[in-house]
DNA sequence: AACTCGGGGCA
DNA sequence: TGCCCAGAGTT
């Protein structure tokens, strides 16, 4: 396990290499971003701001999607993956939003996590982007990058991923750190190739030696 | 903890 | 073709 200070410098490392490191999908008010990450599980943000650029123009509040067929609105996600139930939710978050929440898009982890499609990860993303409230999204990028460097343990749930995280970084930067795992899981440390060679963070990270020392052998 | 949903993108 | 993608819900 690295310390609090090992693990600063890696966060900042990762500032320096992704410096506009931010939430990549396309929304102007929490409401929108709270369709656009639910939509985002399990498929790139890239396919969902496509899907959402027209979307966002047809529907603008939360009567609109419940106005139309379920049908309809499932055609007008079909290009994302799981989108039979993703339209489902949808419509029933949208109900649950004008009957229980004012059309409004709540502000606590525990309302947001009560909304069908909503789970954790969704919730945190949505305080920390849309409310500037200080969360950890822990998705499969940074749970991966912290198992790699040593953020925390290998046999750690996400849960206690995202505690250790909040243990060990300072609240006031919660929201920017999940965003710099995020890129540098995504474009440098990947699922399949991590770009250990060329790892400003290879000295202290313990996945990358194990790699590294593992590749000279075959040699 | 394991399984399922799922079309698009990329090697 | 095969494999993965800014997960959540159920068993």
């Amino acid at each position: 396990m690295l310390t609090k200070k090992q693990i600063r410098h890696c966060l900042e490392t990762m500032g320096e290499m992704f410096p506009d490191a931010r939430c990549e999908l396309n929304h102007s008010n929490p409401f929108e971003l709270l369709i656009a990450v639910t939509l985002s599980a399990q498929c790139t943000d890239a396919l969902v701001n496509k899907v959402t650029k027209n979307l966002f123009q047809k529907y603008k509040t939360p009567d609109d999607y419940i106005a139309v067929p379920l049908e309809e609105l499932q055609q007008d996600i079909r290009s994302i993956g799981l989108y039979r139930n993703k339209a489902k939710n949808i419509q029933k978050l949208c109900r649950m939003l004008i009957e229980e929440y004012g059309r409004e898009v709540p502000q606590t982890r525990e309302e947001l996590m009560k909304l069908p499609g909503v789970g954790r990860k969704t919730a945190n993303v949505v305080l920390s982007v849309a409310f500037g409230i200080p969360a950890i999204a822990v998705d499969t990028h940074v749970e991966r990058v912290s198992k790699r460097l040593g953020f925390c343990r290998y046999k750690d749930s996400v849960l206690e991923v995202e505690q250790t995280l909040m243990k060990k970084v300072p609240k006031e930067e919660w929201s920017i750190t999940h965003h710099r795992m995020i890129f540098f899981g995504r474009y440098h440390c990947k699922a399949q190739r991590p770009q250990c060679e060329i790892c400003p963070l290879l000295d202290l990270c313990r996945e990358g030696k194990k790699r590294m020392k593992q590749k000279e052998n075959k040699k």
